[in-house]
RNA sequence: GGAGGGGUUCCCGAGUGGCUAAAGGGAACAGACUGUAAAUCUGUCGCCGGACGGCUUCGGAGGUUCGAAUCCUCCCCCCUCCA
């Protein structure tokens, strides 16, 4: 255990909190040092990939360090990796990643940028672009770069050990990523980089790079990955298992509540920032049945709907969650829509289909056969029923209601 | 350049002439139970039709056959090893 001095205390253990690796933990105390003494903020950089603009949870882990490191009064330097995205990051799955042409870079970086500042200080905080440097690389700057690395420390990468291991392809410009990302940080002369845990290998050549670079190299801050809503993967927009920091106030209480309990003690250090401590302590409640992980999960979610929106967004998301899925009574604010009919009846697959539920009547009849289908709180599980004219509240699924006027 | 292996429905993966819209698993969707948790059980799972019928799938194009994912020919793509 190292010694920190008591003025540091307070930025040491926040900066320091859910943190899976610092490397090295000393010389991080150090530079905290220096910079309170010299009245020079180290200079924090965080690069992210502007192939998908929807940010969602699993993006907030990195982004809430760089808050904390912001009100600390250090430089957050956010690095958007466009001239990576141009390229396509091989990393992980076998598809290569479409190429982004420059205008859907910018669009998706201007998105990214919007949402970030709902968690970061503008003001605060310096956005720059990996083109501004790579791009000006000539093909002897990049033989300079390689033969700063060798093969062999390439392959102690678990993804790449593996892949050789197994025999399995590695492309040569898969090793060329870890040394862009590396050279970004010499160009930013970076005191400290944040990311995942996937992203220490990367961040660590960095620290290499920088050595030879005659810098000193940066510290390594590596923060755990969320787990999304599935509980079994990473989050990610592509699996479908997302809480998106845009999505309406419903929708953020209903996944939020879906999660996995044993996700709950991690979305609330990671997502909304409570202390180790803290969450050992509800946990605790939870086992011994003093506490209903039911009403944690909700406070969990009420709080990641506030932060987005607001407390009264909150609050009245989870009143419509009980109302529909507690009492399952039907929301209070439901769609309307109006269908015809030929003769004073219409058939319940057409109806399906016209107000938007099944593509064909096959599947509307697949609803109907799997019991998903209500009608005025009435299950109807006879394909021929006719619905008569007038108003009916249809329900499919758990989640999809339409008030229909049948005329 | 040489030798070998392989491309099957969302994914993995069986299937080597008809019983195959294609085993099994996963994912997904729906139902029961519940706390929109977990676990479990059940159903659906190529597309279309008011449904006993039709249409389209097994890398691509041709061919053999009453009949092909399965056999033949050519082509395309992927992987491994040797150089």
């Amino acid at each position: 255990m190292i010694r920190v001095p008591q003025e540091l205390e307070a930025e040491w253990n926040a900066l320091t909190r859910s943190t899976v690796d610092l490397i090295p933990e000393e010389e991080f105390l150090e530079r905290l040092q220096a910079a309170r003494k010299n009245r020079t903020p180290l200079r924090v950089k965080y690069g992210v990939d502007p192939s998908a603009p929807d940010l969602h949870l699993g993006h907030t882990v990195p982004i809430r360090k760089l808050k904390q490191f912001q009100d600390f009064g250090h430089q957050v330097i956010f690095l958007i990796g466009d001239f990576t995205a141009r390229i396509g990051d091989p990393t992980g799955k076998s598809e290569t990643r479409k190429r982004l042409t420059k205008e859907q870079v910018d669009s998706n970086a201007r998105t990214y940028l919007e949402q970030i500042f709902k968690l970061l200080d503008e003001a605060k905080t310096q956005v720059v672009y990996n083109s501004t440097w790579l791009e000006k690389m000539t093909f002897s700057d990049v033989i300079e770069l390689s033969s700063k690395y060798t093969v062999a420390r390439m392959l102690e990468r678990e993804d790449y050990k593996k892949r050789f291991k197994d025999e399995k392809p590695i492309y040569v410009h898969e090793f060329l990523y870890p040394l862009m990302q590396g050279y970004d940080s010499i160009a930013l002369r970076s005191d400290v980089e944040i990311g995942g845990t996937d992203q220490k290998f990367n961040i660590l050549v960095a620290r290499e790079l920088q050595r030879e670079y005659g810098q000193s190299p940066q510290i390594i801050l590596t923060l755990p990955i969320l787990i999304g809503t599935d509980g079994m993967n990473k989050m990610s927009k592509s699996l479908n298992n997302y809480i998106g920091i845009t999505e309406p106030p419903q929708e953020i209480f209903g996944k939020a509540m879906s999660i996995p309990d044993r996700l709950m003690a991690d979305y609330l250090e990671l997502t909304l920032g409570y202390a180790p401590d803290e969450v050992a302590g509800l946990m605790r409640s939870v086992e011994q049945g003093k506490l209903h992980p039911r009403d944690l999960k909700a406070r969990l979610a009420r709080e990641l709907v506030a932060t987005y929106h607001s407390a009264t967004a909150a609050k009245a998301a989870e009143e419509e969650f009980n109302r529909v899925f507690r009492e399952r009574d039907i929301p209070t604010d439901i769609q309307e829509t109006t269908l015809r009919c030929e003769d004073a009846k219409l058939w319940i697959v057409k109806l399906l289909v016209q107000a938007g539920f099944a593509k064909s009547n096959r599947e509307a009849r697949k609803l109907i056969t799997a019991g998903a289908v209500c009608l005025n709180t009435e299950k109807i599980t006879d394909q021929d029923y006719e619905v008569s004219t007038g108003q009916h509240v249809l329900k499919v699924g758990k989640r999809r209601f339409l008030r229909v006027t049948v005329t």
